[in-house]
DNA sequence: CCTCCACAGGAAGCGCAGGAGT
DNA sequence: ACTCCTGCGCTTCCTGTGGAGG
């Protein structure tokens, strides 16, 4: 089945009344549970940061780093939104803003989405940033409002647009003679910051939350008891919520990923028109999971990439292996067939290291005494993904067979 | 112990596209 | 409209290297 087609399948599904789950929204990314189990101690932390706010002073800029999936974003979320409540409880003037810099990876945006937020909206494009950034500083100092801006994500922005607008924000509250503005920036790439701007990084660092990956016993328990929410009572079999467990925690425990299966796992058994979901269908779940990531992360390959693919592929498959010297011969005779210039060895190692480190294939280096130094290179995904990614590009078709 | 294979992977630079500043 | 700048993909040129075979 297509990635569209399943689409289309899941929006569908939840058209009639579900055998499996009672609210299968429960188990998606973008829920927000009002309990956060282990994380107590972050949300402590950043809570006491941020109710400086409430009290009628700046609060602290504050860091936030941890692997994919380890309750980064659920925890800023909480906090900034009971945050806000309770200003609005108390008729203090507080605002908070959430901003995923991933889906508005521009400075423009950013600041939009800011002003927005103020009560201020402005075109989607026109003026300038600095126009934006005064603008934000004016409402700030006319109404005195203190606040909060979370950017999750934060890496988007900086990857795209550098540090300069970290660096305006953490910086108007010089500025500012009423309100304040306290960035809270979440990333898991933790290399990218220290690539930041000394004056950026020790503003934005004035407090740090780090969340360590959760354990297997953990996760269980995170998804205990949004399993009690999202499905119906006993559908699941015994053994199902550890399976999840177990892979996610493999995984850098990574709970995500483990709501991902649990969610899959109950689709595809309510597709089947099981009564309850079974261990089967988590696996069933973990290898359509690893499909649809691998289709994502190979069909969106530069042309050259996915020839190089393709020839690795092709060695590995008929010796089980291939150096990178079979594989850039292969690879030459493909980009040949298809009257393409081929690129250099060196770029083509570079390649192949990127592809290891897509989680595509794994290359190892190795040494064979007088045969020589290379890579071996063997899959790291399964090869019909890969191959059926790869029949996908106009350009490939004509080199794989049809399945 | 030394050699020397078959590469690894660093450094520098080039052409290009796209965005910012003027 | 124009320059200037930057990042990206790539090439060219290069030095470095683990260990089987001599």
């Amino acid at each position: 089945m297509s990635s569209a087609e399943r689409v289309l399948d899941e929006i569908l599904a939840r058209a009639e009344e579900s055998s499996i789950f009672t609210d299968r929204d429960k188990l998606t990314p973008d829920y927000v549970p009002e309990s956060l189990p282990f994380r107590e101690e972050q949300v402590a932390k950043l809570a006491g940061i941020l109710v400086q706010v409430l009290r009628g002073y700046r609060a602290n800029n504050v860091f936030i780093y941890g692997l994919t999936g380890t309750g980064k974003t659920a925890v800023a979320r909480l906090v900034s939104g009971r945050i806000s409540e309770k200003a609005r409880e108390l008729g203090r003037p507080v605002d908070t803003v959430y901003v995923n810099c991933r889906m508005r990876d521009t400075e423009y945006r950013v600041l939009a989405d800011i002003l927005e937020a103020l009560g201020r909206p402005v075109p989607f494009t026109g003026l300038s940033i600095s126009e934006l950034e005064s603008r934000l500083r004016r409402v700030l100092e006319a109404t005195g409002r203190r606040l909060v801006i979370v950017l999750d994500e934060i890496d988007y922005l900086l990857r795209k647009q550098g540090d300069n607008l970290l660096y305006r924000l953490t910086r108007m509250n010089s500025h500012l003679q009423r309100g304040s503005v306290t960035v809270v920036g979440i990333t898991n790439d933790i290399k990218l910051v220290e690539s930041l701007d000394p004056r950026v990084k020790s503003s934005l660092g004035e407090e740090e939350i780090v969340f360590p990956p959760y354990n297997a016993p953990q996760l269980k328990r995170i998804l205990e008891e949004r399993a009690r929410l999202a499905f119906k009572p006993a559908v699941l079999e015994e053994g199902v919520i550890d399976l999840c467990a177990a892979i996610a925690a493999r995984e850098h425990g990574d709970a995500r990923k483990a709501l991902d299966l649990l969610r899959t796992a109950g689709e595809i058994a309510e597709r089947e028109g099981s009564p309850k979901v079974t261990v089967e269908h988590v696996k069933k779940a973990q290898s359509q999971l690893e499909r649809d990531r691998v289709y994502e992360v190979v069909s969106t390959l530069p042309l050259h990439a996915k020839l190089v693919l393709l020839a690795a592929t092709r060695v590995a498959t008929a010796r089980g292996r291939a150096t990178t010297g079979e594989t850039y011969a292969e690879y030459t005779r493909l980009a040949q067939a298809l009257g393409l210039e081929p690129v250099t060895a060196r770029r083509a190692t570079d390649i192949i290291s990127e592809l290891d480190m897509l989680g595509i294939l794994h290359a190892r280096v190795v040494s064979r005494g007088r045969y020589g130094k290379t890579k071996m290179v063997t899959l790291a995904a399964d090869r019909r993904s890969i191959e059926n990614a790869l029949r996908d590009d106009e350009v490939l078709s004509r080199l794989l067979p049809p399945s």
